[in-house]
DNA sequence: ATATTGTTGACTAGCTTAGTCGGTTATTAG
DNA sequence: CTAATAACCGACTAAGCTAGTCAACAATAT
C-alpha cells in the first residue's frame, strides 16, 4: 500500500476529467500543461488506467479521454489500484498468519482501503465546489473534513 | 505524501515497542526477527525516530528501544513523518496558489493526514485487543472499524 | 574485562519514478 | 484525399529511493 506522487498524479488527472467531462474529451497535452508532467509519462498513466477501464480514449482531432463510468462510480481506491499493484485489500484469513504487529498494520491498511473506497470522484469535486460556496458565505467546516462523506450505510 | 514499506517498518516497529513496553527496553534483534528486517535499516529507521524525540534508545546489555512519550501521546502521522519528509500537512495559504485539481488534491492529502494524526499507538494496539476479546465473544463489529475511534470533538 | 547493545558513517544492488524518443495507427477538418 | 491531430506502443534512461551490508566505535551490565 503506497500513496506516491505517481498515485497523486493519477488521482489529479482523473479529477481533471471529471472536472471537463461537459465540454468532452481532454488531451493529454492538456493536463500535461495543467499539472506540469510530461505527456510521455501521462502515456503510461492513461494506458494502466485505460486497461482498468476506468477511462477511454479517442483518437483524432477533437479526441482525448473520458471517464468511461459516471464521476460517482469511480472511486479513489481504484484509481491508485490501476496505477500501484501494491494498493489492495488484504482477506482476513491472510492476515490471520501474520505476526501480531503486521497483522494490526493489514488491519489499518484495509482501514485506509476501504476509507479511499468509499470516496468518489463526484464526492471529492462536489466538496470541492461546496468549500468555495461556504468560503463566499462564512459557514462553518463540516465536522469530517471537505469533500468527503461516509455512506449512510 | 507517501505511504511506503518504509513507513509501514517504522509503524510497525513502534508498535512492537507498545506492545511490549512492560517488559523493558526492547532489541532491535528481537525486533528484526519479528519482522524479517536487518538489524542495519532498523538501526537507520530508528535513528531518525529518535531524532525526532520519539524514542530513546538504551546501551548495554539489557539495553534496547523504549517509547520516549506514552503510547497514547503518539500518533500515526508523526511517525511516519520522522522517517520521510514528504509527509506533511499543508497550509492553507500554499494550497490557495495552485491549479483546481492539485487544490482538490492537497485537501484530500491534509485530510488524510489529520485521520492519521488522530490515530495514536494506544488506539491502534487497544483496538486490536479489543478485536481478539470481541472475536471470542462473538459480537459485531463496531461502525468505523478496528483500532480507531475518532476524537469525540 | 568482556559481551552486549546502541550509534555512526560509508557504501551498494536493485527497483521505482518520471521521464525521453521514435514510431504506428485511427480519426477528422479542410 | 490529405494533412493534422491525438491516441497508442515499446524501448530506453537518469536520478532517486529502498532496503540493505559492513565496519568501527561508545556505553554499560555482569
Amino acid at each position: 500500500m503506497k500513496l506516491s506522487t505517481k498515485g497523486r498524479y493519477a488521482i489529479t488527472a482523473m479529477i481533471e476529467l471529471a472536472l471537463r467531462h461537459k465540454q468532452g474529451p481532454v488531451t493529454l497535452a492538456d493536463i500535461s500543461v495543467e499539472q506540469s508532467i510530461s505527456v510521455s509519462y501521462l502515456e503510461q498513466l492513461f494506458a494502466q488506467l485505460r486497461k482498468k477501464g476506468l477511462v477511454t480514449g479517442m483518437r483524432g482531432p477533437g479526441g482525448g479521454y473520458c471517464l468511461r463510468r459516471p464521476a460517482s462510480e469511480i472511486n479513489l481506491a481504484e484509481i491508485l489500484q490501476a496505477v500501484d499493484e501494491s494498493v489492495r485489500r488484504m482477506n482476513e484469513p491472510a492476515v490471520a498468519e501474520r505476526p501480531k504487529s503486521l497483522r494490526i498494520w493489514d488491519k489499518l491498511n484495509n482501514q485506509f482501503f476501504d476509507y479511499l473506497a468509499d470516496i468518489s470522484l463526484s464526492d471529492v469535486i462536489k466538496g470541492h465546489q461546496d468549500e468555495e460556496v461556504r468560503s463566499r458565505l462564512d459557514l462553518p467546516k463540516p465536522t469530517f473534513g471537505v469533500g468527503i462523506q461516509r455512506p449512510a450505510a
